[in-house]
DNA sequence: ATGAAAGCGCTAACAA
DNA sequence: TTGTTAGCGCTTTCAT
């Protein structure tokens, strides 16, 4: 820390005490006016600025929110930020962003840190690799309001705010049918986040819903560019190769339209993709990828809303509310 | 705040002080190991956790520190914020990250919040907007160690740490021009920034190397997908039209491509693009984009390394330090 | 209208 | 080996 003004610093040179320049400052009504003006002004030169830290400790909150995502670099959750930080500096609140970088091990360190620091909320979005869930029921049983949203894990008692993966998966699926894909494999996440089952099973009921049967063998569980670029190759390569493609994430998806154009396999005429996140990438590779929008700003925004409501209602223990933000199938070249 | 466990409660139910307590979870030599043991294991039962808050105000340092970035949703910054963190947890140190999404009022609220929670230090990549550097000055004279990357403003009295715009957009303008290209514009940042001017410059050069004259009406202050998307299509229409464009980032450039491909105008034949940032974005239009790599990782870390040793060396004075990280023009087919 | 003192949670110098 | 106390910066109750 460096050599910042504090109250007594202002209090000696003016020869009074802390309290009367603390409640100089805070424009306290018992307070003289010349005390005041002298207090104010010498605070002014000295560009004092209260020390948070102590006020912190005083108040007991921090009006901090703590915001544990898998990875900033993934377009949906940067959208996810700036909802989350807006909603935030409307009711003067900071947040303080933590990446688990996929790790489990790192997002039980970030939210141990979060409550080591007392933030008064915390809204978290699993990794890929959390399956125990014993530290977010720590912040529960510590009553710290928590919300999560997006990568959530069903049958915890909080509250949670995630998008319509079901739905999207299901439109997603049911627009590559009526294009004309008969044969439609999926690159999904593992089943333990409700996001993987979810779509998973949009993704099967589509089918089902126009006599397809499911086959095994099109379910992969892949859901990261690198990933994609490793497996799709030999996929495409099948006889019986897909021609469509559902996919968890755009950069999954655009990882699929890079192999079969090495391939020189023609999109949309011999394979369809589609995406889910609707991200920036969406729009500039050739063709287009017509890709699921998971409106990532809606989702930062209602779950820091519902953070606050709990939050400002924490003496009463209130049942966890589920939000759910509609998705949309926004359809480009590549199906 | 929850309802969080303190060493008073411990002491209370144990029947010791709060000293006494301290003590034994500091594994104190003088605390016999009954107490220890008693005290450690009631920490655990409760599920103690020291509260940072009060740690912070007693030691008079949070071990944080403050990163201010334009935009989150940049992959050049997403990258220079992994070099940060990673630095930084090296430490035992956290990183708080805030956006000033390009507006100056934002950045100095931002860096105000920074000051008022006593981060040891702050790290800042300056907005587009910002030409008054008060608050920059404040950071200085309040003593609080701070290292400025990539946006800077030359003549401050800091460290920074850059990338060589100058060399950057020298070796492709050049590149340009070797493969063919009389009359290439430039989509700039404005040149208050020393990004700005540094790349304007490594331009200008390389045309003049090349004897080839500066032509004013080619170079466009420009640095946004958006505003490219907007002002291309009337460059392109132009008679004497450029057959080369050197853009400030990627996304820039990729205006310029998506313009491009919609007038149907053949890349590279007809006119050869090239981006600055090397983002996974350029991996993946068609064609690709040749782009000049910033290796943001790098300066994160290096910005941070610089950054530790004033956090621990504050007593002396000691000059500014200027880096420069090393770029690379990655080649791809838009050239 | 102002000051003294307690307290937020913790550590550490000093006492015992 | 353990307890008491002061202090980090601030607010606020209680005295004056």
């Amino acid at each position: 820390m460096g050599y910042q003004v504090t109250i007594k610093n202002i209090a000696e040179k003016l020869g009074v005490s802390i309290s009367t320049v603390s409640r100089a400052l805070s424009d306290h009504p018992d307070i003289s006016s010349k005390t005041k003006k002298a207090v104010k002004e010498l605070a002014d030169v000295l560009g004092y600025k209260p020390n948070q830290v102590a006020l912190n400790l005083k108040y007991q909150s921090t009006k901090t929110l703590g915001l544990v995502i898998p990875e900033i670099m993934h377009n949906y959750f940067s959208t996810v930020i700036s909802g989350v930080e807006d909603i935030a500096y409307d009711n003067d609140y900071s947040v303080v962003i933590c990446q688990s970088n996929e790790s489990y091990k790192r997002e039980v360190v970030n939210i141990q840190t979060l409550l080591s620091n007392r933030v008064d909320g915390i809204l978290v979005s699993l990794s890929k690799e959390t399956k125990d869930i014993s530290h977010i029921k720590k912040i529960i049983n510590n009553k710290i309001p928590i919300v999560l949203f997006d990568r959530i894990i069903d049958d915890l008692n909080v509250d949670v705010v995630t998008n319509d993966d079901y739905k999207g998966a299901y439109t997603a699926v049911n627009h590559l049918i009526v294009k004309g894909c008969k044969r439609i494999a999926i690159y999904t996440a593992s089943e333990h986040l409700s996001i993987g089952k979810n779509r998973l099973s949009g993704y099967k009921d589509a089918l089902c819903d126009n006599n397809i049967t499911v086959d095994e063998s099109l379910i992969f569980y892949c859901d990261t560019y690198l990933d994609s670029m490793k497996i799709t190759a030999s996929i495409l390569k099948r006889v019986d190769r897909p021609d469509g493609f559902f996919a968890v994430n755009d950069m999954t998806a655009i990882g699929i339209m890079m192999t079969a154009k090495a391939l020189e396999i023609k999109i949309p005429e011999e394979i369809k993709i589609i995406g889910f996140e609707n991200s920036i990438s969406a729009g500039i590779t050739s063709p287009g990828l017509t890709s699921v929008d998971q409106f990532g700003y809606e989702v930062g925004k209602e779950a820091t809303k519902l953070l606050f409501k709990r939050i400002k209602n924490k003496q009463n223990e209130f049942l966890p509310e589920k939000r759910c933000i509609k998705t949309k199938l926004v359809l480009r070249n590549s199906t």
